[in-house]
DNA sequence: AATGAATGAGAGTTCATTCAT
DNA sequence: CATGAATGAACTCTCATTCAT
């Protein structure tokens, strides 16, 4: 391992550590000695890598794989597979623990800066989704009596209620059971 | 306004700005001082209202009005009325505030305690829903394709997804609407 | 029970129970707040009696009966009885209870003025003790190797060494017994 | 000077201008402020060595050298020399300052956890003296009328006094010579 | 005389951050 | 680049004391 692959090591362990850490006690109560202790690092290497104690959250995984999401707009075909399609890649980056999840959601909330980028992003996968369903709605796959915009609303926030709700320890055993039940409804819904 | 009038009115006053400050930084980041500066006492009166500084967030109204729910059980008649009535009356119980909507599940999120006790009001949510959803699947008037607890599980879920999407600013403009549209798709889904 | 003697009654109480309590916890680790809950009073009452929680430690009883000291200066006869008695008569006055006698030592040592007050008591003993012992001297009962003050010096020390060893749960089971068998190995070693 | 021994310097600044607040104003009195100004140090670095204000004292000198003690144990000879060389090399690890003498008291006082291990010292101490003192019975150099533990009793009661004693002021002004004088008198007493 | 809500200075303690080594 | 001792602002919480009732 040389120097550059052994630096990003160390990144890498400070970020696992901290979200580990975040999801057991939450961000606020997690403090920076904690997160270097348990990577194996002094306190001073965390300040080497981040500028403060917040910037770690940056490079957190959020819930939204923003790329994968904007693939969907050159795809083509039915809305419903492509939808499922687009889901079981989004989950694929999402971490397989319920308090991870949990905690990403906690950061989220508990940092201005976070929560705006989080805001951001579903602002985003909305207007992604918008002429998708709007196209799928001219092809009579799916109803047209709520407009594509108020559709791809319910769609974000489904997504993201079922993710906090299983993040609580709710719902499915697995998340993608969750996530999969909640969209099979939600389309049975808009049937045409 | 007499001595026990008064003790009421400033513990009033402290859980308010509490509420309000929380909404506006966070749980963690708001502090005592801030809190009884806004509520014109002195630090210390807080704790002759509040063991510390934790115990607010108890006075704190959550997202699930239990008793609303529990009243549910006795009622009778078709199911998508009956729910629409719940659901209405629970919105009532809410603050009116986006910001508000969003501290209560910071609040939520990042304290063990609170968390425990809101997964356990969902869980009672869902046990009142369970044999109301299978009595209706009795009827006919829903689709038995998924079992009532499944049922369950996805309108709590629905529930508690519209109220942080809303909380984040995104959605309709009115929390009712974005409940009421959320749940008008979700028994479109369930249509036998 | 008339208004003087009510008054005089609560300030006991309150006397008393914060000797308790100093027992308990020592004299800065207890509150007002302590005393009036255990005396059944209101914290402002404690502040109708006393100018401040020092005050109260002036009205605690110390080790040493300034009254029946100085009454031994009048007294006549062999030295030993004398002694025996003026012993048994200061003990009369003080609590029988270890951690009681303890807790008056922790307080005096933690408070300058009560410090000092002890050491001046202490003094006085001594000098009402030399004419005495310089007396029995004279009369040959005890040995003259020593100037009568150290002697006094010895005794006042003995008493107060007693006293504390007995505090600290050591020793003989009962104070005067402790005191007795201190004063007898004493006055063995001034044997003439 | 290199870190490590920096370090050890540092602490024990902190633990000598402690003990110096202690003798001056008390345990309870003094502020962690105060220890750290007078120490030329931040206040946080109080806390970098020790966990709370209560563990500075756990560096305290007690009394009772126990090592000292223990030895004694092994060694033979005739018991007034004996003890004398004792007492003086106890006295050697000793501050030889009142107030420090009277502050460690207090301290000891003022805490269960210190009182609770000097009471255990003391009892130590005395079980080492009981069979020293049985074998000079037995071998005629001490008086036979009171048992052994009765006589450890006292000597410890004696020494603790003398210390005390000396402590508040009073007294010769050595504290050597107060505790020699004290034993002199002690072992005539104890004459056969 | 008794009450207890209000006060606010100040306590112990935490912790992100710095910087000399 | 890694270290960890030092920092000090800021925190929660305590409590003797006041004073209107």
């Amino acid at each position: 391992m040389n120097r550059e692959e052994k630096k990003r090591a160390t990144r890498q362990k400070i970020i696992d550590c901290a979200l580990e850490l975040f999801a057991e006690n939450g961000y606020e109560a997690t403090t920076v000695h904690q997160i270097t202790e348990r990577a194996g690092v002094a306190k001073g290497t965390f300040f080497n890598y981040f500028e403060n104690k917040e910037e770690v959250l940056c490079d957190l995984q959020l819930f939204i794989a923003t790329e994968e999401i904007s693939k969907l707009q050159y795809k083509q075909g039915p809305i419903i597979p492509l939808m499922r399609e687009l889901l079981m890649e989004m989950l694929r980056h999402l971490p397989f623990n319920r308090s991870l999840i949990l905690a990403s959601f906690q950061c989220t909330l508990s940092n201005k800066k976070l929560l705006e980028s989080a805001t951001v992003k579903f602002e985003e996968f909305k207007q992604v989704l918008i002429p998708v369903i709007a196209a799928a709605q001219a092809r009579g796959e799916i109803s047209s009596v709520m407009p594509a915009e108020m559709i791809a609303d319910l769609a974000v926030q489904n997504y993201q209620g079922a993710l906090i709700y299983w993040g609580m320890g709710l719902g499915e055993d697995k998340l993608s059971n969750q996530v999969t039940l909640s969209f099979e409804l939600f389309f049975k819904g808009l049937a045409p």
